[in-house]
DNA sequence: CACTTGACCTGTCCGC
DNA sequence: TGCGGACAGGTCAAGT
């Protein structure tokens, strides 16, 4: 379930480790995980050298060289995991979920100049990597609908709010998790965000006042500065660039926590299904008021 | 148009 | 122990 956090983890980790090296090789072995033709992967992608990592929502961007782009989306099981000539993790044996790679949900696999590789694991097949010339990146349909970036110092409560009451008679958690709306919120940080303002997840937002926005704006860039911190959060599979956990997931308050008691006020955390999706919520502190 | 549900997949867990 | 079914949850397409 990589979100923003967790995708700008290994944004940070990849830009560390990839610029500067030359793709040499590149396997796949299931079509729908990376959809370009032999002739693409020829072309733009074989001998090219890497320039940056860069992330925008839930979406990794690798520029090349030669003008094209390796845009790849983790969907829920997604991993970009990084192995130098000398393999990672020698010093953390039991800080990796990732001991020997490739392995059987590998789908593609890079090689790079100096033997070191980059595999894209994912048990689930939802994700996908598309080489795509990069000047047609922000053209594609997911970058032209998303919403802007929550973290970012020009994006206000107020655009927040505004944004939110486009979809008025809607459940607040369904609008989170709307990425056209604001971008990389999912499942975790909308539920950890509305227990920190203290919102029932089914409110409808037209029934939300400014004040209650406000509150939901910092809890919700609290959260996610505080996973990125942390590395982000490993539920089941998710694993950074380096094949390690991350730590968000001991600091959470409601998320996977039900039969647990609420850190605020000592209540039972419930589980539920609001927007279609597991709810994790404090039946005291959120109340629903619609 | 607004909103909800189903499809895409595999692995895990739970009850029988 | 084996087996079926529910569940995990990001996004797009299809349905209401």
């Amino acid at each position: 379930m990589p979100e923003l956090p967790e995708v700008e983890t290994v944004r940070r980790g990849l830009s560390g480790l990839l610029p500067g090296l030359k793709v040499v090789g590149v396997r796949h072995d299931w079509a729908k995980s990376f959809p370009n033709s032999p002739n693409d992967v020829e072309q733009f992608l074989a001998g090219a050298n890497i320039m940056d990592v860069r992330r925008r929502a839930k979406v990794l961007m690798i520029d090349l060289e030669t003008d094209y782009t390796l845009v790849i989306h983790l969907k829920m099981t997604g991993q970009m995991v990084f192995v130098g000539k000398q393999r990672f993790g020698a010093g953390h044996p039991n800080d990796s979920l990732v001991s020997k790679l490739p392995d059987k949900s590998t789908r593609v696999t890079f090689e790079f100049d100096n033997g070191s590789h980059l595999y894209f694991n994912d048990q689930r097949k939802f994700g996908w990597v598309r080489l795509l010339p990069t000047i047609e990146v922000p053209n594609i349909d997911f970058m032209k609908k998303v919403g802007p970036e929550p973290l970012e110092d020009s994006f206000t409560a107020k655009d927040f709010e505004t944004r939110l009451r486009r979809r008025s008679n809607s459940g607040i958690k369904a609008v989170l998790l709307d990425q056209t709306i604001v971008a990389g919120v999912g499942n975790i940080y909308a539920d950890e965000s509305l227990w920190g303002a203290m919102i029932h997840p089914a409110t409808l937002v037209k029934s939300l006042t400014f004040h209650k926005i406000e509150i939901l704006y910092k809890e919700l860039r609290f959260v996610l500065n505080l996973a990125i911190e942390k590395g982000g959060s490993t539920d089941r599979n998710y694993v950074n660039a380096e094949g390690k956990r991350g730590s968000y997931m001991d600091f959470a308050r409601v998320f996977r926590r039900e039969g647990l008691d609420c850190p605020r006020c000592g209540t039972t955390i419930e589980k539920s299904r609001v927007a279609g999706r597991g709810t994790h919520t404090c039946p005291k502190c959120q109340k629903l008021v619609n």
